[in-house]
DNA sequence: CCTGTAGTGCTACCGTGTGTAGCATTACAA
DNA sequence: TTGTAATGCTACACACGGTAGCACTACAGG
């Protein structure tokens, strides 16, 4: 099972994000973009372990460590869903549609409206691709 | 920031499902339960640990502790779900809904279909307590 | 009334993960 | 050659989760 973004510490967090916001981060970036003052360090032990953890990938540009992100946001949020899906609710995102609407955390018409528009775009994604090839 | 479920330990977590599967437990039943063999103070110390994270709650029957679950299971799911939610997508659900989509954990015309399953049984709910009144 | 038993409360210990950082090393520039 | 910017490696404290022992109490049966 791989990690998911649900289980990163708050530094972690910030920092997934800070690279996540820019695109591509140094430790240096990093560190000057953080909400506290942190030693430089500090930033590459939090890097590696993101890295190790697989949400971070780097290249190396003249000596320096250039992060980037392994997985869009969303993608990230979807299979950390995922997980509480499959840990919480047997694998059935119904369940948890169900759940959200119940709980109001969002509106059935909302989540109706939704589900159309990405499956529209989706749609028209496909097309697109189908076309240029 | 009251504590999710995502953040459960393993024992932790299975002990919950079984509250969650019998509807009630005390600290014996869930022990025999159990899928490997511990000590009843162990279990104990879950059950206290897990209402004090307000994931269960008790009463006293005659002596004994009777748990029960603070949640249903897929509410419980869908907090946590927000919470990702709040953390990786800035409280847009849209953004994880199109990552699941993305990843391929759902697909967007079952998404479309659960969608508007949920909006039918809601509005049909709706009425039901309307005409109860 | 006394005692065993079932149930509780409290405390503890260890391993792992996260926040935090220091120090040694290396490679390039002046 | 020497200073500087970057890395690699190691460490340490603290919180949390898995695991459990032990002391205490209330009720049932002799």
């Amino acid at each position: 099972m791989p990690h998911s973004v649900s289980d990163l510490g708050d530094l972690e967090r910030e920092v997934l994000h800070l690279v996540w916001s820019r695109g591509t981060a140094t430790a240096d970036s990093v560190q000057k973009a953080l909400s506290r003052p942190l030693k430089e360090s500090t930033v590459r032990t939090v890097l590696k372990r993101l890295e190790a953890k697989g949400h971070l990938t780097h290249r190396v540009d003249q000596r320096t460590f250039v992060y980037e992100a392994a997985d869009t946001r969303g993608r990230a949020a979807a299979r950390a869903v995922k997980r509480i899906v499959d840990r919480f609710c047997s694998g059935s995102v119904e369940e948890v549609l169900v759940g959200l609407v119940d709980a109001r955390i969002v509106d059935s018409e909302e989540l109706q409206r939704l589900a159309e528009k990405i499956a529209r775009a989706q749609t028209a994604g496909q097309a697109a691709r189908k076309k240029k090839k």
